[in-house]
DNA sequence: CCTTTTCCCTATCAGTTTGGTAGGTTTATG
DNA sequence: CATAAACCTACCAAACTGATAGGGAAAAGG
């Protein structure tokens, strides 16, 4: 299960989303985003300042997010909504993805006690990795903004 | 990621299936395999007896194993192995499979701050679900005891 | 400058979960 | 009746989770 620390990241960047894409579009739109108070956040997503200050300072150091100090400051994404898969954000604040550590690939951990190239559940389980990491390294925040009533994309 | 819980659980149901498929071998084979007591399990896995003790008595008011009091007794699988899938035994010791519990085909619970039909979250989640059962429904303790070593099975 | 606004940092905390221990009760076997 | 096993309840320390408190540091605007 995904932690509250992971759920309202993802509130918060699909706000970051959504401003950047606005943002892309204005004429005068550049590579960095303007950047999103994280009182506005919470305006939208309602839920602890502090918390999310938390959160959003392991993004910033975690790559996902920049950020911008003083009036007008805030929080933009560091690059394009495609470009930042969930996992990464999962990574940061959750941890391992891989239900074992021993078949963990960014968090690994020997297994004390179970030969691995034999070991039934180290296979499995390697499977079960694979099928997350599938969706969640191909899935982006990009996909977090999208309203599955909206017309055709392309 | 697995809690020890479950990780000693699959421990131990690989000796029940061995013993399991051993005892179906014997001329006199009967449907409720020979009980294996805890204290044999845990020569073959080290782990604290006690803690192994709980997590068998969880399987057995989960419907997965059975049991027999005094000399002789211990447990034994109340199915063949492969029609108990590891999602049963992971629901039993860790709960949830699903990422979120809103997404939840057992454990679900609505969703307060967010609209599940627009939500893009719960949508990559059942997505990640899915995924996760299609394995962990079709994997069952038969698979935990396969040797991949083995000449080629059919 | 000075004030305001924002991010930044550290510490603390109550509640829950996790992994494990202790000690005894009940039931079956020989 | 002795022994071996499952069964049950309670307890415990450590870690984790979700959250709060209280400032500090920097940027922008007057």
């Amino acid at each position: 299960m995904l932690s509250k620390k992971a759920q309202y990241a993802f509130r918060a960047l699909s706000s970051l989303v959504r401003a950047d894409q606005a943002h892309r579009q204005s004429p005068e739109g550049e590579a960095v985003g303007t950047p999103l108070a994280i009182s506005e956040m919470v305006k939208e997503h309602p839920m602890s300042t502090k918390f999310l200050e938390s959160i959003l300072l392991d993004l910033r150091r975690g790559g996902i997010l920049g950020s911008k100090k003083g009036k007008g400051g805030g929080y933009y994404l560091m690059k394009h909504p495609e470009d930042t898969p969930l996992a990464q954000v999962i990574r940061i604040l959750d941890g391992p993805i891989a239900p074992l550590a021993c078949v963990s690939l960014n968090f690994y951990e020997r297994c004390t006690d179970c030969n691995e190239a034999v070991c039934g559940l180290n296979r499995l389980m390697s499977e079960v990795r694979d099928a997350n990491l599938a969706i969640l390294e191909k899935r982006t925040l990009a996909d977090l903004a999208v309203n599955p009533d909206d017309p055709i994309r392309r």
